[in-house]
DNA sequence: ATCGTTCATCGTCGAACGTCGATGAATGGA
DNA sequence: TCCATTCATCGACGTTCGACGATGAACGAT
């Protein structure tokens, strides 16, 4: 009864990625074009804990405007969250982010 | 009497380049993040003629907006372009293009 | 010297972005 | 049952972006 979206997504490896089209990686690169949204794809990657208050706590930024980064790294495939209780734990989105990386490399 | 700033930049070896700071990572990733930048890398990197008119040539835009994004990939550094009499040649800044590899690559 | 070509820059306009406070839904605890 | 906590969403506001046409500078050719 595992669900399809897990937290602590495996690495994937990364010839096993096929390279996005234009527009899926300009999305992904316009979602980590902003300073705020490149360290939470930091703190996400560097805790174990990830919950939005969390991530809150650690950017000099209003609740509202972090909810607001997290939908937009999450609507690009970048990380993604899951429902806990009253909280919201996200975390990377291992695969999505090697899209993104096979895409820059295939630049 | 060779420029600093040359076309056909040789390629660089990924294991000597250190990844940027957040800031200068979000300002080359915003600059890809747009179809028409990520266009305009793609044709630089298989042609090596380059000049603007070529590039206003392959894309839908008007060559007012074509040269507004051949500027902010120049930029942020992802492009180089040299005067040629009265045209611009253009080419891609692989040690630019590295940094911002190397950026993702760390994160 | 004049003209045509090439390109960057400017001004403009609508759309999208970034930020905030306020609001309300959902949940768990008292 | 009631209340506090957590978080996404909404509305507002100023800023930036993306697109265009017009303009003018720089250069080569005639």
């Amino acid at each position: 009864m595992s669900d399809t979206t897990e937290c602590f997504t495996p690495p994937v490896a990364p010839d096993s990625i096929a390279a996005p089209d234009d527009d899926t990686l300009a999305a992904m690169a316009k979602a980590i074009g902003h300073p705020a949204r490149i360290a939470i794809l930091r703190l996400l990657a560097n805790r174990e804990t990830c919950v939005t208050g969390d991530v809150v706590a650690e950017l000099p930024l209003a609740q509202s405007t972090v909810s607001e980064h997290l939908r937009i790294l999450r609507e690009a495939g970048l990380i993604q969250g899951e429902i806990e209780g009253p909280r919201t734990r996200y975390c990377i989105n291992a695969a999505g982010l090697a899209v993104l990386r096979a895409g820059i490399a295939a630049l």
